[in-house]
DNA sequence: TTATTAAAGGTCAAATAAGGTCAAAGAAGG
DNA sequence: CCTTCTTTGACCTTATTTGACCTTTAATAA
């Protein structure tokens, strides 16, 4: 069975956030799509269907003159403990089941993604579970 | 990670700041460019687009002999370590200038009440401020 | 003192350089 | 066949770079 295309970004772009100091990468859609000797597209196919949010990676990009896609595994966490991936599929099924609209959904996703970032694992699952619990007990849920 | 010009002039130019005493600088805007190997007209506008008042900076300039651009910055205001009441204080007063609606300034609330409420005191103040920073950045405001 | 000139900075639009979206066509697997 | 995944390309949006032309002000010449 021969890999496609897609299945070959795929591993490139693992290997390299592997590689990385801080699990986080840049990439130039373009210069990989040249790599690879595809459209441009190809990749941004790769990135929507293999690194989303539930499997645990944080994009950003930007357009434009000297433009990057940014690419950033969250850290992986173990059991019950809940670490920044985790919440954010929580919030993304509240916002499935219509308990958040989308601004709310983005707010709370922003101060996730920003505000611990500096602290601790232990302290940011901490404050993660502090979160998930007001939202919680905020829409009445459980 | 190439900076275009737009960034390295970016960071030059904070970096004075920074460097300065009054959080204050001025520039002559063809010196900046020659620096740079660019076009003056680069730097006006890397001004434009970084350096606006919503970014929280002040720009005055005179044209002619002698001509300057003057940069300042402004003084955030909430300087010192923030404790749980003056963030709430923060978000009222967001939610007077509604920029936050009263469903989403409940919810807020209701966030930073409970997330950081177990965690030593220094650890609940890095999360407060990392939220302020978080909801500013995400109404884009000062 | 007044008129002229040179030395700034400002504006704006075109050219260029990215990444994003979407739908259609093609391929693989059941 | 039918569905799902992949590949491709046309077109869109955003960011940067560049240059021609405009306006303001200080210095200087008359």
């Amino acid at each position: 069975m021969n890999k496609s295309i897609a299945d070959r970004i795929e591993q490139y772009i693992k290997v390299l956030i592997a590689r990385s100091t801080d699990r986080q990468i840049e990439i130039q859609r373009a210069e990989l799509a040249e790599t690879f000797s595809c459209v441009p597209s190809q990749v941004t196919y790769v990135l929507r269907t293999r690194f989303t949010e539930k499997d645990g990676y944080y994009k950003e990009s930007r357009r434009g003159g000297r433009g990057y896609v940014r690419i950033t595994e969250l850290q992986q966490e173990c059991g019950g403990l809940l670490g920044s991936n985790k919440l954010i599929q929580f919030i993304n099924q509240l916002s499935t089941e219509k308990l958040l609209n989308e601004r709310e959904t983005a707010m709370i996703k922003h101060i996730i993604i920003n505000a611990g970032n500096d602290l601790p694992l232990e302290y940011r699952i901490r404050v993660n579970e502090g979160i998930a619990v007001a939202l919680r007990q905020f829409l009445e849920i459980n």
